[in-house]
DNA sequence: ACCCCAATTGTAAGCGCTTACAATTTGGAC
DNA sequence: GTCCAAATTGTAAGCGCTTACAATTGGGGT
């Protein structure tokens, strides 16, 4: 970090003005061929690297976006965010990463730092977030868009309709004849998508006549295990679900899990759900039946928004990506018959 | 990113000087209570957040660190990066991640941009890499360390021994009587981890005096699906395995999958193990008998190594993580039994 | 040869911050 | 009240880069 050439290090060597060596690195094609040549070498052979902040301070612009999303631990994020970097760098742009482990005061906070790094605008997930996060990104002027949630926000989103989806799920476990049924959600305090998910199998149960306040919902952290305690505690209950709705797939993997465990066969015995299809769903036995979220979609649309945001544009407000339903076992109907 | 105030505009509002504002956002402790007071209000009432570009620039120091990571796709890396990134967290320093896709020149770009970022040191994965990767560490002066593997090289290591513990896997396979024994691995050419992984299982069989080359392998990338298609490759040999040992958790799971859909039960007729040991290893059926690797300790330990380094001291050179073997059912004495 | 215009290169003024160093204020001790 | 050292604040010179603008160069056209 000490000893770094510098631009008037180029210069000198290239015998050349540093606002050539600038040239040559920043607009080739404003340069003798051979200048540049004479520039290049002298470049490679100091090893030059330009100092991004003095960059970014003399050009005011970084050509960098950032992205807080709840958790790199589970590939929930992870496929959509590639996506999403991969249309960015085919545009020159690099994607500055950061995890807010679903801790709102923390996304606050890694926005902040995003945008003093730099980032021109920044992807957000879903749309729970402190009022301070939003204010800041207004005064700051900095462009957002959301993913993995629709949003009626004046800024764009690129998401899917958590509760729709959702609630057509339900609507498949209702229509196999399950009365029972149960959900191990995650969060929902400070996270829409969980929240939505819950509404969307409320919504189902109402429709379907019944008492959407007989839906058992455990609330847990997105982990296997946290998924299986989730499970053993529903199954105690005096009437157990013949259906369990996980809010991921993390929860549905981890409740197969946990179901095995206790000798019970899936479907057979109990039916699980899943959301979002991650690899893993399709891995285990008997493979999970989920909603299956186009999440490269998600990402390429998410990062031509916020381009186009960042240009000045004005993108689509509001992309709705479909969702689907994947069957792949792990529903069925119940025990006593539809 | 075009109307942000500066460190002037608090200034003026305040009615002190910018080096008072700058005192105030940086040693508190020399400033007034009652301007430190004055001064604070008007970073709030502004929502000044300082141009960090222009602050590495005078301040020639950043406070942050890199590390290019080869993949964000599963967990392997997860959960030590998170290590990684709560201690130096604790030590007030920022980290930035990047992935290189298990890409050679991929990594060699990231580590410069991580630099020319501003990273003081960065982590990297494993040893092997391109010649220019580490020319460009020691031109540009930049300290790092190496995780995930053991090494010769001056710089420091905080790593396990990959060869030993895949010896120390195949060992235990082969005391249970497995004579034909296979490798799903992951590509090897470019990642010294899986090499040595390899390399272990080779050793075990040498020194069992069996033929190394006798050793089946099928190199894939981390994928279940890669795994799933090599398990059938090696069961259409004239030979089949008995006893698979996988490169990692994740080719060891879609082993494991793979299995349970041609009907083969495991471990009765074919024994499948693991490495890393990550979350889904102990949730799949039957659990996947795998190498645990302290990834916490691991992370933590890197991250006061290269903290060492950047302030100036010199760490110790090789740190090495100790390993175990965790059985969990999927390993078991082949078929015509020992 | 000579002139003029376009292409190329150089000059120098910042970008927003930190930090020596200088100037000023403060608060005891007398 | 005075004086002095210590504490606080202000002044201004960069940090490494980009980019108007100015200066130079090189080629036709004549």
């Amino acid at each position: 970090m000490s000893l770094r050439s510098k631009l008037e290090d180029v210069a000198k060597m290239a015998g050349v003005s540093t606002a050539t060596v600038s040239r040559c690195l920043n607009e080739p094609g404003k340069v003798t061929n051979k200048t540049r040549e004479r520039v290049m070498n002298a470049v490679d052979a100091l090893g030059y690297t330009p100092h991004f902040g003095a960059k970014a301070l003399a050009s005011r612009k970084t050509r960098t976006v950032g992205a807080v999303i709840p958790t790199m631990d589970n590939a929930i994020f992870a496929r959509g965010l590639q996506a999403f970097q991969e249309a960015l760098a085919a545009a020159g742009v690099t994607l500055l990463v950061s995890s807010s482990g679903y801790d709102a005061e923390q996304e606050a906070d890694q926005i902040r730092v995003l945008v003093m790094r730099g980032a021109e605008g920044v992807l957000l997930i879903g749309t729970a977030r402190l009022a301070k996060a939003y204010e800041f990104l207004a005064r700051s002027k900095t462009p957002y868009v959301i993913a993995w949630a629709l949003s009626d926000r004046e800024s764009p989103c690129v998401g899917f309709d958590n509760m729709g989806a959702a609630k057509a799920m339900a609507e498949r476990v209702l229509a196999l004849g399950h009365r029972d049924i149960a959900m191990i959600s995650g969060i929902t305090a400070m996270n829409d998508r969980a929240a939505s998910r819950v509404e969307g199998v409320r919504a189902a149960l109402v429709q379907a006549g019944l008492d959407p306040d007989r839906l058992s919902v455990e609330e847990v952290h997105y982990a296997f295990d946290a998924a299986g305690k989730a499970f053993e505690r529903l199954m105690v209950r005096e009437v157990p679900p013949t259906a369990i709705i996980c809010g991921n797939d993390v929860l549905g993997v981890g409740a197969i899990s946990a179901a095995k465990r206790r000798g019970l066969r899936v479907p057979e015995d109990i039916s699980i759900t899943g959301f979002d299809d991650i690899d893993i769903a399709a891995h285990v036995e008997p493979g999970l039946t989920t909603v299956h979220v186009p999440h490269e979609r998600m990402g390429a649309g998410a990062a031509a928004a916020l381009l186009a945001l960042i240009e000045g544009d004005t993108p689509q407000a509001t992309v709705c990506i479909e969702t689907r339903i994947v069957e792949r076992g792990s529903l069925g109907p119940p025990r006593g018959g539809a």
